[in-house]
DNA sequence: CCTCCACCGGAACGTGAGGAGT
DNA sequence: ACTCCTCACGTTCCGGTGGAGG
């Protein structure tokens, strides 16, 4: 076991690995220009300019789907706004926040977060609310810069508007020659329309929009990244414009081409192979389907894993349709098997709808008449990940 | 055309954890 | 030690509703 042990890790240093630069697949990482994204880099540039005169903008949102360049554009421009305000020392600040993955989704959060970019500590919570608003209004009002707030995800933090009303009105108040302009960025189009009017009114400004990628343009950006990541003659021909296509299926997406080649190239490292093959890129197209749903059911807590575990039980079951009523007293029976107390029929509801939000099941609401008025749920997915979820699940809720 | 089922989904409120300030 | 914050996760309460069957 030792020897065997040993062996494996000499082998594997030894062994030449496919990547000479694994990070240039990433999708956080940003390349030295973003490719066929001319025309969006020199929308967002007019519009940032006049900061460099210490002239008045007005706040941006940038829509588009997953993957079609607007973080890396937008990360792109300011940075070249940066350097220009440095050479010209106009005082210029940029933040840049991810309200999704930094689970910014309150006033309060929002506030803190811009707080403590600019340098003032505020604790996580505790404070009212309004003081952390002073707090930060003194801060910027001190800074007298002209702070750009880049607000990535920004359609994830629904709770939030009263804090981008605050960013927003604080303009109003400032006595210094400081100011502040929020870029926002979206995936969803509708994002605009769910947010207060009278946010609306004050956030207004200019919209640009990202379409996807084309086939075409998704192999130009792939070979961009795969000069860099990989040696040349790595890649049998084929395998970039594969990757591509299949991303370009799904709304032009560069971070999925850009994960396909990373697992291929991945599969194909770990199974010897000295190259990359078309092969290792329809594996990798299996592979991330399952992974990222496998994940997201592992880690849903376990009160949403009995309410899915009971919808595929009654999938299995026919004649029975897959109503809320139903799923809910399957669900209860389900608890006392596992002694977890059933939650309310309301809560459950919402953890329905949450499994919908989230891919794995559709649920529909379907009048039956005088047989009243429910959810219709089927499920959106295909059997091999039911039965690999199912697994997962009696993994996660009988064991131990 | 009306009724009435079996839920939907908004809103207010409760609880308990994490923390600040005095 | 005590009061006052935020916030996630639930519960309670309740008005609302599309359409099959009378």
């Amino acid at each position: 076991m030792q020897t065997n042990l040993n062996e494996l890790f000499q082998n594997f240093i030894e062994k030449p690995s496919l990547f000479t630069k694994k990070e240039a697949l990433s999708p956080t990482y940003l390349p030295s220009t973003p490719l066929h994204r001319e025309k969006q880099i020199k929308q967002l540039g007019t519009i940032l300019a006049p900061t460099l005169r210490n002239e008045h903008i007005s706040n941006i949102m940038i829509f588009g789907w997953t993957g079609v360049g607007k973080t890396a554009v937008t990360k792109f421009v300011v940075n070249g706004l940066s350097t220009m305000a440095e050479k010209i020392s106009a005082p210029i600040e940029t933040i840049y926040i991810n309200c999704k993955m930094e689970k910014i989704n309150t006033e309060y959060r929002l506030l803190a977060r811009v707080a403590e970019e600019l340098g003032e500590k505020v604790p996580m919570t505790g404070l009212p609310t309004d003081r952390v608003y002073r707090t930060l209004f003194k801060t910027i009002n001190r800074a007298s810069a002209h702070i750009i707030i880049i607000l990535d995800e920004i359609d994830s933090m629904d709770q939030a508007s009263e804090g981008l009303y605050d960013l927003t009105r604080i303009n109003y108040e400032l006595t210094s020659g400081a100011r502040t302009s929020i870029i926002g960025i979206s995936n969803d189009l509708n994002f605009i329309d769910s947010i207060d009017s009278r946010v609306k009114s004050s956030f207004s400004g200019e919209e640009l929009i990202f379409p996807p990628y084309n086939a075409i343009q998704l192999t130009d950006i792939l070979k961009q990244r795969a000069e860099e990541a990989f040696l040349p003659a790595t890649l049998q021909p084929g395998v970039i414009e594969k990757c591509a296509a299949l991303a370009a299926q799904e709304h032009g997406d560069a971070r999925r081409a850009l994960n396909l080649l990373r697992v291929a190239a991945e599969i194909a490292d770990r199974t010897g192979s000295e190259k990359i093959r078309e092969i290792h890129v329809q594996a990798a197209e299996e592979r991330i389907d399952t992974e990222s749903i496998s994940e997201v059911t592992r880690t849903l807590p376990k009160q949403t894993q009995t309410v899915l575990w009971s919808i595929f039980h009654l999938n299995e079951v026919k004649g029975e349709d897959l109503s809320t009523g139903n799923i809910y007293s399957h669900y209860s029976d389900t608890c006392r098997q596992i002694g977890l107390t059933p939650l309310t029929q309301r809560r459950v509801s919402d953890l329905i709808s949450e499994l919908d939000i989230l891919g794995i099941i559709t649920a529909k609401i379907i009048s039956k008449g005088r047989y009243g008025r429910t959810r219709e749920i089927s499920l959106s997915l295909g059997n091999k990940h039911i039965l690999k979820l199912n697994q997962i699940l009696s993994e996660e809720l009988f064991m131990e």
